[in-house]
DNA sequence: AATCGCGCCTGACGGC
DNA sequence: TGCCGTCAGGCGCGAT
């Protein structure tokens, strides 16, 4: 499930393959992803050169010279390069096929993903011009999140993972984060004082630049033969760990939902 | 305005 | 072994 460290690193190992190349052509095979792929991509897309490959919260963004392919990865979804006419999977849904013999190949089996086009600014985009501050920009600050979360009931976990508060930190590292910060993730947003909501902000920032980090070292399996982008092994302190001890103290981490999503926290370090 | 919860989709996994 | 139910997950959207 690609998150935001994992989207970064596919930006990264994706550039240098696509920037300063032309689409040739577009092969749509199956429209049907969050948003049914535009008819008139192909023609939308074919002379295009691809000037640079963005992230913003979880979207990568290629600009193009006369706009912008938006792409979110969804659950599942994959990016490849490949050699043009590489036989095609049941879920391989787009290839853009470049003017080197290579294609980007987008696959989606969960087709919770998107593939868009963006005449203009695509940062001004419905999707994207919503989105919060970038967690790891210095506009996402302990005291942001703070003020934002004065008045706020739902529980710090849901607020961190809301995309208008601060884009791109989901599940997994909202879990991990309050981990680190020693936060309980069940605790009320708006109750946490300035002190603590600096300490998870700095938490937030620190788990995903580790992960971006550790993905960076497997960044050469992009183009690998299982087509793995190279989905770094974070190690996870809570995430998943239910009944295993805790790292620090040895108490059992223990397990929960919030606001329909699996929680994973110390019972003793988190308060 | 804030919050809740649904729907989308299919692979993986557990229980029988 | 195979079948079947359940769950996971991001995120927009409609309902409350």
């Amino acid at each position: 499930m690609p998150e935001l460290p994992e989207v970064e690193t596919i930006r990264c190992g994706l550039e240098p393959h696509v920037a300063g190349r032309k689409i040739t052509d577009v092969i749509v095979r199956n429209r049907s992803l969050r948003w049914p792929v535009q008819s008139d991509l192909a023609r939308m897309l074919r002379g295009q050169v691809i000037r640079s490959v963005e992230r913003r919260a979880k979207y990568l963004v290629l600009r193009c010279e006369s706009g912008s392919i938006i792409l979110h990865l969804g659950m599942a979804g994959r990016l490849r390069i490949l050699p043009v006419a590489t036989d095609a999977g049941k879920h391989d849904h787009v290839d853009i096929i470049l003017d080197n013999s290579t294609c980007l190949r987008f696959c989606d089996p969960r087709r919770f993903g998107a593939l868009l086009w963006s005449a203009g600014d695509p940062l001004q985009h419905p999707l994207l011009c919503v989105c919060g501050p970038e967690p790891l920009s210095a506009a996402f600050t302990g005291d942001c999140l703070y003020e934002r979360s004065r008045g706020r009931r739902i529980s710090i976990k849901q607020f961190i993972m809301d995309h208008k508060v601060v884009s791109g930190v989901g599940n997994i590292y909202a879990s991990e984060a309050l981990f680190l910060a020693g936060i309980h993730p069940l605790a009320a947003a708006g109750t946490l004082s300035r002190q603590r909501c600096r300490r998870l902000a700095a938490a937030v920032k620190k788990t995903l630049q580790k992960a971006i980090a550790a993905g960076g070292t497997t960044l050469r399996d992009f183009l690998g033969a299982t087509g793995d982008p190279g989905y770094f092994q974070l190690k996870l302190r809570v995430y998943g760990r239910s009944g295993e001890p805790c790292y620090v103290c040895g108490r059992k981490i223990r397990g929960t939902r919030s606001g329909q999503r699996s929680t994973f926290y110390c019972p003793q370090c988190q308060r």
